[in-house]
DNA sequence: TTTTTTAATTTTGTATACGAAAGAGAGCGC
DNA sequence: GCGCTCTCTTTCGTATACAAAATTAAAAAA
């Protein structure tokens, strides 16, 4: 009902810096372990101490750093059995909303569909552009949970479930994973076309499924990740 | 495995204060859309408003308070279809906690017994005490769900989920609500004593139903709650 | 009286200041 | 050489200071 989209770069120093910071995270600029300095972050950004701390808590108490009393905030490093967890999670919330989705049957097709080829295409390119493709996925998933009609769902996707995912997923992915990956996309829309809750639910799963399968065949979850 | 507890009270400013305004929020002593001072709160705790700040910045990014630029924060206010999203939600994670934690076969059952019996008692003393019974429900509750071996899932049931119930919740209850809850309870406990993830998912599905028709048919739900 | 403008007050947002805790390293004793 | 203590440095936790935004109240104009 409400577009008031993402209430983004309003002038918000807080937000600007908690959202610069979790994408450093995210696509792996900031490592692991690392320990997060308050005026050293203050600095890059120009600003004193006072709204790093705030945009660090915030990132503590949604898990992406672990914060000492005393010591500092470090980038928070997951075990396998954190991303199991999650996977877990994720594959009990996110089928549910797209059954949902599908019941409701408010979903653009029309832009799924664009955004599923879109990714089809982006796929075909020789030097395929896996930032673009990761910001098509988000986009595609994203919009049919919307369509749940359960915004704390979306909340909940978005900040606790998605962390580890999405940005290194497709690292790990291979030309099969990709055609795969992309295929369940239209399958999902049809889903939704169809409303059809029980298939958008099962080739959602299905989808999530086939995703946590290549990352953990794939990466190398063995390094316990010392950081001292 | 860890016996952490929560980590409260061990000197940290900012988690009192989170905690305390939260219990006020979730008790109703602080009313939907009052407006929460910086220097009023950090009065009352007698801080300044550095470590309220802070406090107030965690409220906001779970929801329990409204915040907008320059002009403060506020308790947030739940329409019906807040408290239905929630519900919703709930129906989902908790049920299949408790699947997990019969499946895991981890529960202290002694304990569980013992905490189910303790609220049949108290609800049979003349005047019994509501806040008693609430620990003893949520110490319950949040025991089986740790058994389910997700941490995320403790977390996200005890921050998001938990929210807007529990504590108003019983005052919808009747003495047949009551009566059932409490009946449900040791259903609950047998089902996981038989490890039956099925039941268990079941049983919890239905407490969580039961309690939420009580509360949508007692509760007076009307009432728009402008607050401007 | 009603509306508009303007000044005063309140409250937030951010920077700075200072004390306290933790860690590093030198110096000392064994 | 090894371990201990003490000091120095770093970094955090909190208080205070000041500027900007928003609200309120009052004064002026219609």
């Amino acid at each position: 009902m409400k577009d008031d989209k993402i209430q983004a770069s309003e002038e918000n120093t807080v937000d600007n810096i908690y959202q610069a910071i979790r994408n450093q995270i995210l696509t792996g600029t900031l490592e692991a372990g690392q320990w997060l300095r308050e005026v050293e972050i203050g600095d890059s950004f120009g600003v004193s101490r006072t709204p790093v701390r705030e945009a660090l808590r915030l990132l503590a108490s949604e898990g992406m750093v672990a914060h000492e009393r005393n010591r500092g905030v470090q980038v928070q490093s997951w075990t396998i059995e954190d991303l199991n967890e999650v996977y877990n999670l994720r594959s009990l919330l996110e089928p549910w909303g797209y059954k949902l989705a599908a019941e409701n049957g408010t979903a653009d097709l029309v832009e799924l569909e664009e955004l599923a080829c879109a990714m089809d295409e982006e796929a075909l390119k020789t030097t395929f552009n896996i930032q673009r493709i990761t910001e098509l996925n988000n986009h595609f998933h994203s919009s049919i949970l919307r369509c749940s009609g359960n915004q704390r769902l979306c909340q909940l996707v978005e900040t606790i479930v998605q962390v580890p995912f999405v940005y290194r997923n497709f690292a790990s992915f291979d030309e099969s994973d990709f055609k795969r990956s992309f295929a369940q996309h239209h399958e999902i829309v049809e889903s939704l076309r169809a409303r059809d809750g029980e298939w958008a639910e099962s080739a959602m799963r299905a989808h999530l499924h086939g995703s946590w399968k290549s990352t953990v065949r794939k990466q190398a979850w063995s390094q316990p990740r010392s950081s001292n």
